[in-house]
RNA sequence: GCCCGGGUGGCGGAACUGGCUUACGCGUACGACUCAAAAUCGUAUGACCGCAAGGUCGUGUGGGUUCGACUCCCACCCCGGGCACCA
């Protein structure tokens, strides 16, 4: 009797698909086309991840499906293999990354292709591979052309001991993840792309696309776009202006200092004029202060659990442009340098870090909002805002404000006496939803309100004060509205080896020329604006394209904080390409997102390959970018939501804005996002080599099977959820497929050979099994259909389950018949089973079908489609309710009618005890479901 | 603190346009097969009361709306993820 080994058939179809190239995409194909991806691994040397192929095989259902639904389905895999871990690994064993790259990639091709995942291998990429990087580099010069890459001092995390440059997540709660030695900050010149010039469009475009919620809200939360107003404060003796930005206008005459952070360049200017207007006093104790600060990381800065600590700049005032009140300048290093412009106005009576930072240092408190209650409305904005501003007209300056505050439309007023005639205007229940804002004595109060001492624009709501002060302030010239974005420009640049080298030259001639230049003419025919804005900064020539990383043995940090690649001399120096002169190459490399910017145009690019350029196979083309984009779904993981996925979104949009992609693909790279939760280990912790609890793929396709793994990866949980390994849980998964091997070989071939004969001929095929099983097997099929496309891919799995379960009932001993089956299930309902099993199991679907005495693999057959007629039923089970609890149940026929049920319903037994000595009051009947009898 | 999720049996989780809570899987118990164990198969399995029929309670907590609430509304508690002296 045959029994189920996957080892023995799980590599010979992995080996059919690659030999016939089944899942080769083709480039302009007449069929719709499916762009699926998911997010390229890191061929790092621990492995494939059980975690990666829960991702994979997910798609890897879906891409299958796809095809059989009749589309071009592209679903590619490479290599994002630049990058820190290698060169690390590289240091420790003095293999050359290259070498532990190509290692590492061979390891994980051979885990994906045990894992029977579908993808088109003609167009595998590399990012390490010269003809893919060199697109890279063509993608960064366009970027310095078009004047959004700039060179800029910026600290950086320096390791003191390692004597090395160190990425935010190699620093650990301030130290350094090799040593452990306390990290500085330190100023080098870095090159920057200037990604917040796409800040509104990254925001505004979340509205074309697919993306799971929580993915937008993180990005645009990342953005944090602020509207608010950026006020004047002029200095009482030298000639300065602080310009502060906020996004409470309202709170303005509570203010009582103004705070600078250390780094404010206004600091530097008041301690220089020092002796030649004689202002600030304490001149020794302030200089000291920002020393201080300066020698204090990153780290202890933002540790919110710290007291705030400041200095005041005593002898100099600033003055409030309101009422001309001067008010303390104070430098305080929780102030954050480079957001809204290093400075703000404190308003201790509104703000809790204002209030603590006031309370230790005794600075006046003044409040100047007062609380008052708040009701959340049920209707339009617009609607609202019609009545209460008529309302107002009429009484004039009315204590009573709208204000939409994350979807929430609220009304706030000072008192319920001003409230509740609002509200019966606007047709709003007076005791819903209400909720009183409170002052409470020793706290700020942050929250909206209504204003006083505040001169003129006392009793004016919080929202409405900030549109009249700004525009009073805007009037006076000292103030204007204003956008802040959290959203930093992109540091682009490494000190490090295995990354791509930046295609840039230093020319000092060029630079002086620019110098010179520069006040001249502007419309500079000769430089570009990367060039102007960058002076001495050369661009090679596209046709100067690749600039090979040089093959080094030294790939060691320098101890200069340099890349490795300043150590080699000749290729260093070379000519300027504009003045043939002396220049130098940028010896820094570009991060590892760089490659992963524009991967999922590369696969696009590298179908039916003609190309004529010697070893060139990658050849920037329009119009297969065209066909295949945008990517129709895209999965990873929740971890890249703010960076790669942030970041090549801007990048795609650039390149769609140059015309290097064609404008019909859109202005969207990525169609659909959705993400995978993490698989932790059976422990509930993350999986890691140090609690030996790692899940090696390896062993469980070995011992279970690939299909058993596909199959728990999409049942153990909601696709997007974290969730714990469980290996009773894959155990139960083989039984599954146990169960369907074995109804053909034990139960339909295994049994009763005569029998056999006729079932595999076929010849009921046009008849169904019988009408029950049609309607489970018709459910099954939609539900599978519809929960693939929106993976939810457990249920998906469930559903076949309770398939399987149905026509999989051996009879017990007595009861065998010649058959041995009770449920009797054609040979064409069968095949039904294996395709809609097929995206998840395509193993032993594929076998099962061959037995099945099929020429052609599964893969090509045909979708089906749930056939309607089946999936009504002609009976529900009518529930029978008293008071709203159910009390009986009764077999009734499909749409039966509200008298004929009640009939029915009170006729019953126990309806008829429930009802003893009462009265019915009244039967709510709902078709087709139940029918409840109040007494 | 802010923003997103989430809280349902012993466990992973189903069911959410308001209408049978706990599908599917795991675990557990008992039984069958076996000399025995494993595997396999069968039965049971939310809690409590009861010999039983049956009843009461039950989807984080407390209120509310409704004939009827896991689902909607209000307040709160807890867990996970993200951001964070961002003014």
């Amino acid at each position: 009797m045959d029994i189920y080994e996957p080892e023995k058939i799980e590599k010979k179809w992995q080996d059919f698909w690659e030999e016939n190239r089944f899942f080769k995409a083709k480039d302009f194909s007449k069929k719709p086309k499916k762009y699926i991806l998911i997010e390229f691994p890191y061929p790092s040397g621990d492995g494939l991840h059980v975690g990666h192929a829960r991702s994979y095989v997910a798609l890897d259902a879906v891409a299958r499906k796809k095809r059989m639904e009749g589309f071009n389905v592209l679903f590619p895999i490479g290599w994002d293999a630049f990058g820190l871990p290698t060169e690390n690994y590289a240091i420790k064993t003095g293999i050359h990354p290259k070498v532990a790259t190509r290692k590492n990639i061979e390891n994980f091709k051979r885990q994906l292709k045990s894992l029977g995942l579908s993808f088109d291998w003609s167009r595998e990429i590399n990012t390490t591979e010269p003809e893919y990087y060199k697109w890279t580099q063509w993608i960064f010069l366009k970027l310095f052309e078009k004047g959004l890459a700039y060179q800029a001092k910026i600290p950086i995390n320096w390791c003191p001991s390692c004597k090395i440059g160190l990425a935010n997540e190699e620093v650990i709660d301030g130290k350094c993840e090799r040593c452990g030695a306390e990290t500085e900050q330190r100023e080098i010149k870095q090159w920057l792309l200037k990604i917040t010039e796409y800040a509104d469009r990254l925001i505004e475009d979340l509205e074309k696309v697919d993306y799971a919620e929580k993915i937008k809200a993180q990005q645009i939360n990342w953005i944090g776009k602020r509207y608010g107003t950026e006020i004047d404060f002029k200095v009482d003796g030298p000639d300065e202006v602080i310009k502060v930005f906020t996004t409470r206008a309202d709170t303005f005459f509570g203010v009582t200092a103004v705070v600078l952070a250390p780094e404010h360049p206004i600091v530097a200017s008041l301690l220089k004029i020092k002796n030649q207007i004689s202002n600030i006093k304490n001149y020794e104790e302030v200089k000291n202060y920002i020393k201080q600060s300066e020698k204090k990381s990153e780290f202890e800065r933002t540790n919110l659990t710290k007291e705030k600590t400041g200095v005041e700049l005593k002898g100099i005032k600033a003055i409030n442009p309101v009422n001309n009140e001067k008010v303390p300048i104070w430098i305080g290093d929780y102030v954050v340098a480079t957001y809204g412009g290093g400075a703000v106005m404190m308003v201790p009576a509104h703000d809790k870090r204002d209030y603590d930072f006031a309370k230790k240092y005794g600075l006046k408190i003044r409040k100047v909002i007062n609380p008052g209650i708040r009701y959340s409305l049920k209707i339009k904005i617009g609607e609202a805002k019609k009545i209460v501003d008529e309302h107002k007209r009429k009484y004039k300056n009315y204590e009573i404000g709208l204000t939409q505050k994350n979807g929430i439309l609220e009304l706030y007023a000072k008192d319920f006496n001003i409230a509740y005639p609002v509200l019966e205007k606007l047709g709003q229940e007076k005791y819903r939803s209400f909720s009183p804002d409170m002052f409470i004595e020793n706290e700020a109060f942050t929250g909206y309100g209504f204003l006083t001492n505040s001169g003129e624009f006392d009793r004016l709501f919080s929202e409405e004060a900030i549109e009249k002060i700004t525009e009073f302030l805007e009037k006076k010239g000292l103030g204007k509205k204003t956008i802040q974005y959290k959203l930093r420009d992109w540091v682009f640049s490494r000190q490090h080896y295995w990354g791509e080298p930046i295609p840039l030259v230093f020319c000092e001639n060029c630079a002086v020329k620019i110098k010179n230049q520069k006040s001249k003419s502007k419309n500079n025919k000769e430089f570009n604006e990367g060039e102007l804005l960058n002076p001495g900064w050369i661009a090679l020539s596209e046709k100067d394209l690749l600039v090979e990383l040089p093959h080094i043995e030294k790939y060691q940090p320098t101890g200069t904080g340099e890349s490795p690649l300043s150590a080699i001399s000749d290729w260093v120096n070379v000519k300027c390409p504009k003045c043939e002169g002396p220049a130098k190459r940028e010896t820094d490399t570009m991060p590892n997102w760089a490659g992963s910017n524009w991967y999922y145009l590369a696969y696009t690019m590298l179908g039916n390959q003609k190309s004529k350029i010697k070893n060139q196979k990658l050849i920037w083309d329009k119009e297969k970018i065209g066909y295949w984009m945008p990517v129709d779904w895209y999965n990873g993981g929740m971890e890249h939501t703010t960076l790669h996925l942030l970041y090549s979104r801007f990048i795609y949009k650039f390149l769609w804005d140059i015309g290097a992609v064609p404008k019909s693909a859109g202005s969207e790279p990525y169609q659909r996002r959705t993400s995978h939760g993490m698989v932790l280990a059976e422990d509930g912790r993350k999986m890691s080599k140090s609690f030996g609890n790692v899940i090696n793929p390896d062993e469980i396709v070995q011992k279970y099977g690939a299909d058993t793994l596909r199959i728990y990866e999409m049942f153990m949980g909601p696709f997007g959820e974290t969730i714990a390994w469980n290996i009773n849980g894959l155990k139960g998964c083989r039984k599954f497929l146990d169960d369907v091997y074995n109804y053909y070989f034990k139960w339909i071939k295994g049994y009763n050979q005569d029998y056999f004969q006729t079932w595999i001929q076929g010849t009921q095929d046009n008849k169904s099994t019988n009408g029950e099983f049609s309607a489970i097997l018709n459910k099954t099929i939609k539900k599978v259909s519809e929960d693939i496309e929106n993976f939810r891919f457990n249920t998906a799995i469930s559903q076949l389950m309770i398939l399987k379960n149905d026509f999989y009932e051996p009879l017990r001993d007595n009861e065998i018949s010649s058959r041995g089956f009770i449920k009797f299930i054609t040979k064409r309902d069968f095949e039904k089973f294996l395709i809609i099993l097929y995206p998840f199991a395509p193993h032993i679907s594929e076998e099962l079908w061959k037995e099945l005495k099929h020429k052609n693999s599964i893969s090509f057959e045909k979708w089906p489609k749930a056939d309607q007629e089946f999936l009504k039923e002609a009976t529900f089970e009518l529930v029978i309710q008293i008071n709203g609890k159910v009390r009986d149940k009764v077999e009734v026929p499909m749409d039966i009618s509200e008298e004929e049920a009640r009939r029915l319903t009170l006729e019953r037994e126990i309806v008829k005890k429930w009802r003893e000595g009462k009265e019915v009051k009244k039967i709510i009947f709902v078709k087709n479901k139940l029918i409840n009898i109040v007494v």
